[in-house]
DNA sequence: GCTCTAAATGAAAATGATTTTCGTTTACAA
DNA sequence: TTGTAAACGAAAATCATTTTCATTTAGAGC
């Protein structure tokens, strides 16, 4: 998929089109898996000799920040980044084997929502779900 | 709530009854909410003039493994743990104001799961949901 | 194309949560 | 009461992430 979306929304936030970040978008573009910091990194100095870590996690915050990634939650506790355009909430299917994600983008919440608030009589805000398992290619291989 | 459940647990996994344990189980069971281990150092501090946060996170992380308490996930990426002795796959509701954690063992998933499914042509094979809101008791106040 | 300036970056150090090590203490089984 | 494995405290180590600050660079305006 083409990187213009991107630049387009680098530009709309006053970010420059920087080597490194044009880097970590092609990156991050060419699988649709998610990434720790720290993998980037590894990628991103085989093309450039010099790049520091804090860079790649500036790059990453700010590109959160701007919405064009979003970030999993995983039993280890540390940060993972994969590229993500969609604004409203939604949710993330995440291939155990390959690493991709998905947007989930359909919810069917009520039900369990309204279970809840009556189960507890509380009131329901949000909730986080993610979703695991093996993705279609996964599956065929 | 009586601690014995608890003393039987650490008794079936030969964990001793330490006073720290025992302590670490009173403060929690007191109040059902959340505590990182800071907090629960904190606590401990007041009671016992010799106590190390290692202890803290050794005993937490014990407790885990046990089965008798659970963790939830913060945007900050720190631990925090509850009192929790539900076996089976199960979610939980945690209030917003006052820090309650309450499990939620219904949760209709199927039909989420089977959209998913047909969506991507994946495999579901596991789910993560957290909800969040306000509990009974601070809706009420 | 050239210049200027704010933004971006690298290097090094700081931070802060969590874990490990190791010598001492303690719960509790025998 | 005693012996021993488990638990603990103190200190240091680890490791992800962030901050600081001096230098470099993208790109707007000429």
């Amino acid at each position: 998929m083409s990187l213009d979306h991107y630049f387009i929304q680098l530009a709309n936030h006053k970010l420059k089109k920087t080597p490194k970040r044009i880097e970590i978008l092609r990156v991050m573009n060419s699988k649709n898996t998610y990434f720790s910091p720290q993998e980037l990194w590894a990628i991103l100095k085989e093309k450039f000799q010099k790049i520091g870590l804090p860079t790649v996690y500036r790059i990453l915050q700010q590109f959160q920040e701007i919405g064009i990634v979003a970030s999993i939650q995983k039993e280890d506790n540390q940060l993972y980044y994969f590229l993500c355009s969609i604004e409203h909430s939604h949710h993330h299917f995440i291939c155990r084997k390959c690493k991709k994600v998905s947007c989930v983008e359909y919810c069917n919440f009520e039900q369990i929502k309204r279970s809840v608030e009556e189960q507890l009589q509380s009131r329901v805000e949000t909730h986080f779900l993610q979703i695991e398992g093996l993705c279609k290619d996964c599956l065929e291989s």
